[in-house]
DNA sequence: GCCGCTACTGCAATATCTTGCAATAACATC
DNA sequence: GATGTTATTGCAAGATATTGCAGTAGCGGC
């Protein structure tokens, strides 16, 4: 089966993830964690300053990335990257995906686990190695843009 | 077999080409494409700025970014993504491939022709998407620091 | 060789993300 | 509840990339 890390997590705990790590919980990092907390699924790096900056307009970007990076260290979130590069997080989502980009109509969908399970092994395989499936980004061409041009 | 679209081109026939799709032939785009005559395998958009203000210290990067955009469109050069999401080209580096990059040690590689062959194959027939391989970055854990850790 | 059309450039503003550093504030300890 | 340690923040600068717009200059036609 694919590798399936599953990211579902209980945010009330996430204070105390914190101190006994020696990390501090700081009003900017319960924000952070506020409005992840009311994410499902997906949220870009700017997706979440600007919804931080909602709540409070002192909002520093570089803090916001900060807490990120100290999230994705304690695995309660992970990002990948858009078609265009840009930081994708992935929260509460439950099991690692992948995505597939559309390059003609821009439309995005997660990679089914039957398809990731295939290109985990090929690559454990025949080049040994070990994917990082939430990071996986593929950009193409999906079957009704196929379709219709 | 895997899609393989050659990108070996004969850089002195590119002005026509330009001409004949009523596109211009300006010095900057000379420069960026004497740089890239001379480039082979891969640059990313920022070395490519760089290698051009090396010849004429006056080149805007906004030139550079959109030349490079026009090459792409007339099928010269082909872009992917480092790990970070940085803007990589592909140019004169023979059939398409995607990248493999270690978070672990930095490293990276060409995807084997026999893996890239399985995953375009694994995504047409299960998701009925056209994989665009030369945009394709995988990042992970390499064998030498999966052995060494 | 000149002219006109319009593709292209330069520039300034903007978006996203990172980094170094000095000042601040968590929090464990007493 | 005061204190010291040091993790964290705010800020400024920088790296990479995109966009709108007004002025410039390629180049096809004469
Ligand atoms: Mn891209
Ligand atoms: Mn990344
Ligand atoms: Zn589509
Ligand atoms: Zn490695």
């Amino acid at each position: 089966m694919a590798t399936s890390t599953d990211l579902r997590v209980s945010w009330s705990a996430v204070p105390a993830r914190f101190r006994a790590r020696g990390l501090r919980w700081t009003p900017q990092r319960r924000a952070v964690v506020e409005v992840l907390s009311e994410t499902d699924g997906h949220i870009t790096g700017a997706e979440l300053v600007e919804r931080c900056r909602a709540r409070d307009a002192q909002t520093i970007p570089s803090t916001v990335y900060r807490t990120l990076d100290v999230l994705e260290e304690l695995g309660l979130v992970r990002h990948g990257h858009g078609a265009d590069g840009r930081e994708e997080y992935h929260v509460g989502a439950g099991p690692e995906h992948g995505h597939l980009y559309c390059a003609t109509c821009g439309g995005s969908w997660e990679i089914s686990d039957a398809a990731a399970e295939r290109i985990v092994a090929t690559l454990a395989e025949t080049d040994g190695f070990e994917v990082d499936l939430s990071h996986v980004t593929v950009v193409g061409r999906c079957r009704a843009c196929d379709a219709g041009a």
